[in-house]
DNA sequence: TGCATAATAGTACGAGCGTTCGCTTCAGTT
DNA sequence: AACTGAAGCGAACGCTCGTACTATTATGCA
């Protein structure tokens, strides 16, 4: 029913741990439909054709359960997102990467829902542990995208004052007004604005005085951005 | 305890209307914090020092008490957002008053939170009355900048090439960004945020071409969009 | 003042929630 | 063959939820 997992060799899983990794992959699943408060163990358990309790010894309270779930969530999105970026070259092909990578995570996301975005708005007035690891982990990931900016402009891609924290905002409001125009909106082409978007961003905070910007960068793929 | 109704003469209402506005305050203060699924009528029960039947009495149902704060909150939007800004001259001032009185809302609901957008988040997937009428509001006020920056292009203050839902998209982004990273990340300075992206966004599509536009505009708070 | 009715309280119900507990099943070891 | 420990099941608990009923109190009008 549920898929095993790819990533550790089932063969060294005793069973118990095969059967908790399976009910972990629905759980994300069921997490990013309805929201890590939405996620219950009774429809995991029907998920799972398994019993409340069978899926529940698993983890030793709900609360457990929803932390797993994160933890999950951000290691997937490190693996699509984060580690293939690090190989690109530092500067703008990274910050690039980053985002087209981002952007094809949120599209595909935009069936399912994004964790990230949906768990910043329930608990952002609920503290606790779960709060906890799911501020730790965007703030991780706005860190990475603010460090990337940074070596951008060490290099001289964007322009010495440029502010990266202004960047890396905007990079995170393109994509959340993606996932809502999208998802709930459900508004076709929102894509293509978040692109159209993320060019002109590049393009304002562009170095076009140093020749070492040279390695051309973004091909500006609409008429934008012809100021003085 | 709560506020009583300014916007209706109390005079003229019965007992029974004022409780129930009353009331309504109320759920709207809560499912500022805890989102309109997180309206519960035992809490609100309490929080009015009524039994929950009480309360109960006043709504046919918990859903129609949800669509009634909806309208509510959506009155106040109207009131504190969209009605004065109508009274700004068509165009570029109408929309910067638009933002900005945007932003001062979103400022406010810092502390309490925006129920558009933490609705969209929990309806994004959940079918039903709440929701259709949250689309339909979010669509309502997408709709009213659509206009507003059509009558910006028209006018010669944007440039006429300009797509008018792209610059709804990123204002909406920039909202977005601004309640995510000022209320779940606490993070400080999101309001500057907020405005040196609209700053770059008119800048970036503002008609430099045509004398009309030469009726003041934004004042460029930050240097940007420095390009060719 | 009296009365019709609006407004609120009180109580109960069924469903769903997370959690606990005791029991059964069964593979692996000795 | 006997034992052990992991894995899962099923029933039940205590709680909270929305909702339905009935009774009681308050209000406004003749």
């Amino acid at each position: 029913m549920a898929s095993i997992p790819t990533d550790s060799l089932q063969k060294f899983m005793r069973k118990g741990e095969l059967t908790r990794a399976a009910i972990l992959d629905v759980a994300l699943d069921l997490s990013s439909r309805d929201g890590l408060e939405g996620l219950t163990i009774g429809l995991l358990a029907d998920r799972m054709n398994m019993s409340k309790s069978g899926v529940f010894a698993h983890f030793g309270s709900r609360e457990d359960l929803q932390i797993e779930v994160l933890k999950l969530y951000h290691h997937h999105f490190e693996q699509e997102v984060f580690y293939p970026s690090m190989r690109e070259a530092r500067g703008l092909p990274r910050l690039q990467s980053m985002y087209s990578r981002w952007i094809r995570r949120v599209s595909v996301e935009i069936a399912s829902g994004c964790i990230y975005i949906s768990g910043a708005a329930e608990y952002d007035d609920r503290p606790g542990a779960i709060r906890e690891e799911l501020v730790g982990m965007v703030l991780a990931w706005q860190d990475a995208l603010y460090r990337c900016v940074k070596q951008a402009i060490e290099m001289g891609h964007l322009r010495a004052d440029t502010e990266p924290q202004q960047i890396v905002y905007e990079m995170y409001g393109l994509i959340l007004a993606l996932h809502h125009d999208a998802r709930f909106i459900k508004r076709p082409g929102s894509i293509e604005r978040a692109n159209i978007g993320f060019d002109r961003l590049l393009v304002s905070y562009q170095n076009t005085l140093s020749g070492l910007s040279a390695q051309s960068a973004i091909p500006p793929k609409n008429p934008q951005s012809a100021g003085k």
